[in-house]
DNA sequence: TACAATTATATCGTGTACGATACAAATGTA
DNA sequence: TACATTTGTATCGTACACGATATAATTGTA
């Protein structure tokens, strides 16, 4: 077998790849019961932490762009987790606000993140292991996301 | 702020999920001019490494189901990437290989890896610190990815 | 103050992901 | 050898992602 960078096993990239989709599988059943998908949680951590904010701030939070966004935004209006409405003093901006609904529903995720790490965490993997992963994705999730000059 | 547990930035989902987004998003400029997309280089990788080998295979290498394999390879084979024919052996197989488009297109591909790792490693991360973050990828991968017993 | 540039959001089209389901071929078993 | 089970693949429906494009409101500037 000629060129050995291009086999699989010697990628970075598909563990990045793979390991985010089986982590978002894993919160399947501990989302589920609150009606979320994995997007939408990460859409409600951003309100749970800051109530009645534009589109746009949600956007840069996640990195996502707003043809992801907003239809997004849409799917959760319909199950009465948020309300949109006009900013006052900037017509262009929509204001997103949690419902009593969407509030509420921080309570019952409360366990999730313990509950999810406890349903991930390999034997095999320490709590500094974990903790010096994070700390590397975070390094390099931020200097991805810089806008290149 | 109550419920530290819930703040986006202490989550170690969220930069796993946007370090994958971003990676797939940074091969772009390289795959475009190959004319696939990141999905559809993974299956090449497995292709270039073995031929002629099921579409189970293909599923279990790049941990993805059917119902997304199926599509993919169609779309490919709409491109003359690959051929798709049914095992002799057992009639239920289906047999991927292929095109002398698709084989050649393995030496444009050569100096993707290198390229990409140049795109996006950043200044304060070591070549240690990417390797590290390899294994332990790696590692979790294969935890996460096990039958559940 | 006209008007070009920017900003905030929305829409469209394509390509994944994936749960659920279907179905034919192969295999195991009474 | 009938027949239940398993295996390999495909299809359907829903929900992201994201490039490209559109549009209205705001801002900058001559």
């Amino acid at each position: 077998m000629d060129k050995p960078e291009l086999l699989l096993e010697n990628q970075l990239c598909f563990p990045i790849y793979s390991v985010s989709r089986l982590i978002t599988q894993a919160y399947q059943p501990y989302l589920e019961p609150l009606g979320l998908t994995y997007p939408q949680y990460l859409v409600m951590l951003v309100l749970w932490e800051n109530d009645g904010v534009s589109i746009n701030h949600i956007t840069r939070k996640l990195l996502l762009n707003t043809n992801t966004v907003s239809p997004l935004l849409k799917r959760m209006e319909s199950q009465s987790l948020l309300q949109r409405k006009r900013s006052e003093q900037d017509e262009r901006t929509v204001i997103i606000e949690l419902t009593k609904k969407g509030s509420a529903l921080k309570n019952e995720a409360a366990e999730i993140p313990h509950n999810l790490l406890a349903a991930v965490s390999s034997e095999n993997m320490s709590a500094e292991e974990v903790n010096q992963l994070k700390n590397t994705l975070c390094k390099w999730m931020d200097a991805l996301s810089k806008p290149k000059q």
